[in-house]
DNA sequence: AAAATAATTTAAGCATACTTAAATATAAAG
DNA sequence: CTTTATATTTAAGTATGCTTAAATTATTTT
């Protein structure tokens, strides 16, 4: 019933609509898919039909809940593999998103509960992001603002990391800023909206496109 | 190039082969996998297109080194993995074989080289079978013989079974007969070639069906 | 050697999940 | 309010991997 290609619509669909807090495109879920709208657009009425969005031809679409249920097992056990594969098996900050893609679809949900217990039931992912329970619930993210609104002179914590791809989480990798690293805000820059902070001693410059995909949370001494 | 449907008819040809240590016909394959003899009869042809299988028609079917190199990779994919769900997140001797089959398509070399290391290179899965290395390399079985051919009065230690089922492992579960457990051979019923069995002082009957799945070897005092 | 039986392949069709090209609906400009 | 541009859907076609039924080849039996 619930295919490799209907768990990835899926998700991609739970994701865009938490950015967008509204209706999803068929343009914006094809991009993020990388196939053509067609495609996207045959597949959204077979997910209809099935029960598992609300698709308004022309408009857009939605997750019932029975399709959000499905979303979030996927997302559950994607954040639960990155977890997994970081602390067990060693891999880097910048590996395990690409690997997770792929078993997050064939881990039955036995196996996913074990690795869930081995890693004494996480809250959260490497990246930040809150691993749903297995009765559906998430993890709340307070407390948290977007890296562009620092404050100058201010310290804070790293908190999330919105992108994953595998180029940019590399980079912060390379910078220090790894999840729960510490840092300062040394100035911010009006014209380019570029911030200059201090990690581990060493000053870097963040343009605002990538300072707006890392979360941070103050530090008060 | 190589999807999940190949590496499992590559797999499974394989196993056969050495089984039979000859050709497979079609109708062997076709069961084994549980499709149409029409299914493969097409894939064949197909494979064999593909330079991985060489097929004459009517006749049967071998891996080309191409395709046997697949195969083992395939095969030292699912035995990494079985070894690990038992030793890492401590499934069930009878759990591990179907979790594997489907993890074995999805895990890069990458990935699977991370698990070899953390279980610290070993050379025999759960079941005694033995885990191809990276380079190809298959570690021997030596000095095995069939529960069968056990003689009355000896000692012997589980080496290797040959049946994954989960019903047929938790069977042998039940009754101890794991991997590396001792047993001695108590009688062999000529009648039915059935063999009684001592394993932690309590007596088995096992059947001549089972007992020729368990390879075992002699422990000499 | 011919006929009967069994194994195998080919043919036709279906489901999934894509593609490009054409048609159609919606939104934006004038 | 009509025209134009953009977004979306439908249509037609492809590849994979199955199915059942028909045709073909191989093997046994007589
Ligand atoms: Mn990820
Ligand atoms: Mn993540
Ligand atoms: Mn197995
Ligand atoms: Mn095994």
């Amino acid at each position: 019933m619930s295919t490799i290609s209907k768990e990835n619509y899926l998700k991609t669909i739970y994701n865009l609509v938490c950015d967008n807090e509204t209706a999803v495109s068929t343009s914006q879920l094809a991009a993020k898919l990388e196939i053509s709208n067609a495609a996207t657009s045959d597949m959204a009425k077979k997910l209809s039909d099935q029960g598992l969005i609300d698709y308004v031809k022309y408009k857009g679409m939605e997750l019932t809940e029975e399709g959000e249920k499905i979303a979030i097992d996927v997302i559950r056990r994607h954040r639960l593999w990155e977890l997994f594969l970081m602390k067990v098996l060693n891999l880097s900050w910048g590996e395990v998103h690409d690997e997770a893609e792929n078993l997050e679809h064939f881990t039955s949900n036995f196996l996913i509960d074990k690795i869930e217990k081995h890693l004494g039931y996480p809250k959260f992912d490497p990246h930040g992001e809150p691993i749903p329970q297995k009765n559906g619930e998430i993890p709340e993210i307070t407390d948290q603002i977007s890296l562009t609104f620092a404050e100058v002179g201010r310290e804070y914590k790293v908190m999330r990391v919105y992108d994953k791809s595998s180029e940019l989480i590399d980079y912060f990798t390379k910078l220090g800023l790894l999840l729960y690293a510490e840092l300062v805000i040394q100035d911010k820059l009006s014209f380019d909206n570029s911030i200059l902070i201090g990690v581990n001693g060493k000053s870097h410059s963040l343009s605002s496109e990538v300072a707006n995909k890392i979360f941070v949370s103050e530090i008060r001494n």
